[in-house]
DNA sequence: TTTATTTACGAAACCGGTTTCGTACAAAAA
DNA sequence: TTTTTGTACGAAACCGGTTTCGTAAATAAA
């Protein structure tokens, strides 16, 4: 901290060349104002000297960092690390630096993070909220202040913004038909959230299909998952354990899926025979799961980089206004032998 | 761009209390020189109008951003993830803020973050080098330029700082031993990089193991990928087809294992009794593989959240001196099924 | 009572850029 | 020739904090 190399600064250069402050400014960002000759001699002494401007004094300056603010749940998951991918990939296209944030479920943390951002810290937000967040003030007080947000996968539909998510009902529906035609009677479905409308969405499709089947949707087959993963994991167990003969299982989250592995290990049930299972999972490993699990796999990378993309264009322009729009980014059902 | 909401600002504070511009940053900084009345009158204000500090203005008058830079080849793979969350947990606790890059595996691209880094953007900088990089002085750079760098996991021996690694030697050793008690008298090892050291470091561990036990190394059992996954397929492909019955494989790095069950199912391979396998990995799905696969599961959380927690510490010191020290976090051995 | 400290605060410089505005000189138009 | 316009640059304000230094008033020491 004491004293850092002594950096060459603007003023440097404007001494070494004997210009004024202000021409080497302008020279640099290339305006019009200064001659060519003189640019050129500018540039050579910046390349000369390795001269880096300082990000902060300039963003104190114009009130732009540069910089977006990425929010996630967490990025142990393959769906949020691809996502980082995607946009990381527009970041450093289009010169944007990220921060990256986890609220790692928790709603206080989240706020937290957000209430941050209103210092400027950022100048535009990427966020898939956490499963415990049902209130938004900390959402709408960013957008108020003028500081565009797009939600991705995880969005909250009252707030009027950019959304990039999956067709998540549809989804659901696909996943629950298949089950149903191979022959499940009941189908688990493990739910992480109660208030997120993913999960909403997830189960309406879900309940599309039972209805649309003749089934009888029975609250008792919703298995809410808690976060804690020893009492998750009895529920899963015990559910499993009253469950009929040939039940299928939805996870409607990654996470969710190897721990049905994992119990019908243990209670030695066969996957497909007894128990059929499909996953929402973005897991590389899906294929050589034992057996190969079947996935609605959702488009993460594009998924990510379409939000950044969004929020990048919404910076770039005078009058940022990110339209309330819902951008749907197909999902696809890869059948594999977990299912019949 | 245009008009941002008029922000709170600490003019307007003490405007706003009749106070001066320097008393209220010193009573928010609990200066001794503030008396305790004037101190709560700013707090309650700056809780009111909901202050937040424009923190560019700070790091620009104290040269400091409490934000440190990760530096990764890459975010989709286990290590890195859990790695990433190790360093939030840390940056969390001690107010930092994290910026992420990737390198993607790229000299080039490491290089240019590097670079901006230069400018200060970042207090300090925690890198886990792209397979490519062999020169460094992109990295000595910033050392010269007095910014604290920590590696972790892939690091470049022959620079002067804190290194936190995971017994690589030991490891392949151990790895490689197993196999060769296991029966495997022809042992493959997948490398995805000649220069890295970790990469040299467990190539090492495998050929101690091979010595020890009277195997002669042999070149062609090094199975050099590239990056290029089509061509490393083919390539691992052939080098299977032309194994001896009963060989074994040790995949150097995560991604690195999913190929050899892909090969192995196409070549009709059954494992392990056709080819025993061993990977680096630390996915969680790996004991839900088919067959379930022994792995070399390294310390990702910890080794980066040492790694945050020394730079953190440097950073919080007047004077941060990173001791040229290598902190080894030991990684397990955990045997499945895939090998017999 | 006088002098030395201490307490509590304000004025102003400063960090390193960006941007506005003013101006000398040259070239073009009247 | 005079006026207008354009070109190329510099002085200085500004962004929003932090920090140094100076000082009036209160308190303690002499």
């Amino acid at each position: 901290m004491k004293q850092k190399a002594n950096n060459v600064t603007i003023k440097k250069l404007a001494k070494e060349l004997g210009l004024s402050i202000s021409t080497v400014s302008k020279a640099i960002s290339d305006s019009h104002e200064i001659s060519a000759a003189t640019k050129q001699r500018v540039i050579d002494l910046v390349e000369k000297l390795n001269y880096q401007p300082n990000p902060y004094a300039s963003s104190l300056r114009t009130k732009n960092s540069k910089t977006i603010g990425v929010v996630l749940p967490e990025v142990a998951d393959s769906f949020f690390a691809q996502a980082i991918n995607g946009i990381e990939s527009v970041a450093e296209e289009k010169g944007y630096h990220v921060l990256i944030y986890l609220s790692h479920e928790s709603f206080e943390r989240e706020e937290q993070i957000l209430k941050d951002f209103e210092s400027g810290r950022v100048d535009g937000v990427l966020i898939s909220v956490a499963k415990e967040t049902v209130r938004h003030k900390h959402i709408t007080a960013l957008l108020e202040k003028k500081i565009p947000l797009v939600f991705f996968d995880r969005v909250i539909e009252e707030i009027e913004t950019t959304k990039v998510t999956t067709n998540d009902f549809e989804s659901a529906w696909s996943a629950t038909t298949l089950l149903i035609k191979k022959g499940c009677r009941q189908i688990l479905f493990l739910s992480f959230s109660s208030t997120l409308s993913i999960s909403g969405k997830r189960l309406e499709g879900y309940k599309k299909a039972l209805l649309e089947n003749k089934l009888k949707f029975t609250p008792g087959n919703i298995v809410a998952f808690n976060n804690d993963s020893k009492k998750d994991y009895l529920l899963l167990k015990k559910k499993l354990k009253q469950s009929e003969k040939g039940a299928g299982v939805i996870a409607s989250v990654e996470k969710l899926a190897l721990p049905v592995y994992q119990v019908c290990e243990e209670l030695q049930l066969r996957i497909p025979e007894d128990v059929q299972l499909i996953s929402f999972s973005n897991l590389d490993s899906a294929a050589f799961l034992h057996p190969p699990l079947t996935t609605v796999t959702q488009p993460a990378f594009e998924m990510g980089k379409a939000a950044a993309s969004l929020l990048v264009k919404a910076l770039e322009r005078k009058n940022f206004e990110l339209a309330d729009e819902e951008i749907v980014i197909r999902s696809s059902l890869i059948v594999r032998k977990s299912t019949l």
